[in-house]
DNA sequence: ATCAGGTGTTTTATTAGCAAAACATCGGTT
DNA sequence: AACCGATGTTTTGCTAATAAAACACCTGAT
């Protein structure tokens, strides 16, 4: 396949990293206070009020986002799924990067948060099926865990990145 | 931990999706056909010859593009170690969703490609670490495999996305 | 009633990344 | 020599996402 054929589809995404977070942020302040207002979601992101104002603007125009009578800001049910499937996500990754393949929380979270809205919902559906069961009391899965863990142990040498990328599945010799 | 404190991290990645294309590009055409210049990497990208030359104007500011004195362009070699770490990441995640989670090729392709500079260089190295022992030879990982594998035909009927994320890990009953 | 502080918006500017169009250059053909 | 096609650059304009600053509004304390 040429990766002329699929890399654009980065942009064709229609939630932004940026999108995605003010709609978890409205969430989250829903959920904690009650309410969400520009001015909260600004804080709760950092940024300027100016920004989160116009950035809410352009959801609302999309119908992500409502507003009160009062300014007070909430989820549609459109931005409400969304959020749904992008919290769900983060979830199923974190899970996987900091319980499986035992990285730091703060790594784990970072990298979570960073592909969390990209991955697509087929994608995030067969990463829960497969969390969950190698997270489960499953004997298979549990024997199979522990011996993956213990040769993580063993090698501590490994080198990243490599140089030849078609070699890197050829070591089967470990 | 807070969300507000791992979120912009996503934009203070020194690669963007944009230049890990541009710098991919020049290595696969290197490769192809032995030289890159402005108007192959334009016509691999499917950009116009202005937009990349404005780009890799500023690859070759930052050090990892470099102009032969006829206007032929080649990696630098922190821009060839760049590239040899997104392309082995890329690998990695193609084949875990294609492979392992059975996402068909295109899927894996586009999901891979959207986050493939995103992951940091521990993610990539656990993760091919786990490729590699999941489709070893190894008696425990095949078994697994195949345990998962017959899962996965049994429930076609999940619903994603779900309401409740605290509930996603929950079941462990299956 | 005035004033301070919090809130929301708008305007101006910046950066990254693109397109479109104009421009210049070089090379080979006729 | 003139032309044509490919190449590279620059300029202008667009969108998304930010900051900064100015402005307007509202509310509560004095």
């Amino acid at each position: 396949m040429m990766v002329s054929d699929v890399w654009k589809e980065y942009e064709s995404n229609e939630i932004s990293h940026s999108v995605a977070h003010h709609l978890t942020a409205i969430h989250e302040l829903m959920g904690d206070h009650g309410y969400a207002r520009v001015s909260d979601v600004a804080r709760a992101l950092e940024i300027t009020r100016g920004s989160a104002s116009l950035t809410l603007k352009t959801l609302k125009a999309r119908g992500l986002v409502v507003e009160d009578h009062n300014k007070f800001l909430k989820l549609s049910e459109d931005g409400r799924r969304i959020v749904d499937s992008i919290l769900a996500k983060r979830a199923v990754v974190r899970k996987f990067l900091n319980e499986v393949l035992k990285l730091d929380e703060h790594q784990a979270e970072v990298d979570a948060c960073k592909v969390e809205h990209l991955l697509s919902a087929q994608t995030g559906g067969q990463l829960l099926h497969f969390v969950r069961f190698l997270l489960s009391e499953d004997p298979t899965a549990r024997q199979f865990l522990s011996e993956f863990w213990s040769r993580l142990d063993q090698d501590e040498e490994w080198q990243w990145p490599v140089q030849d990328v078609d070699q890197l599945f050829n070591l089967e010799s470990q």
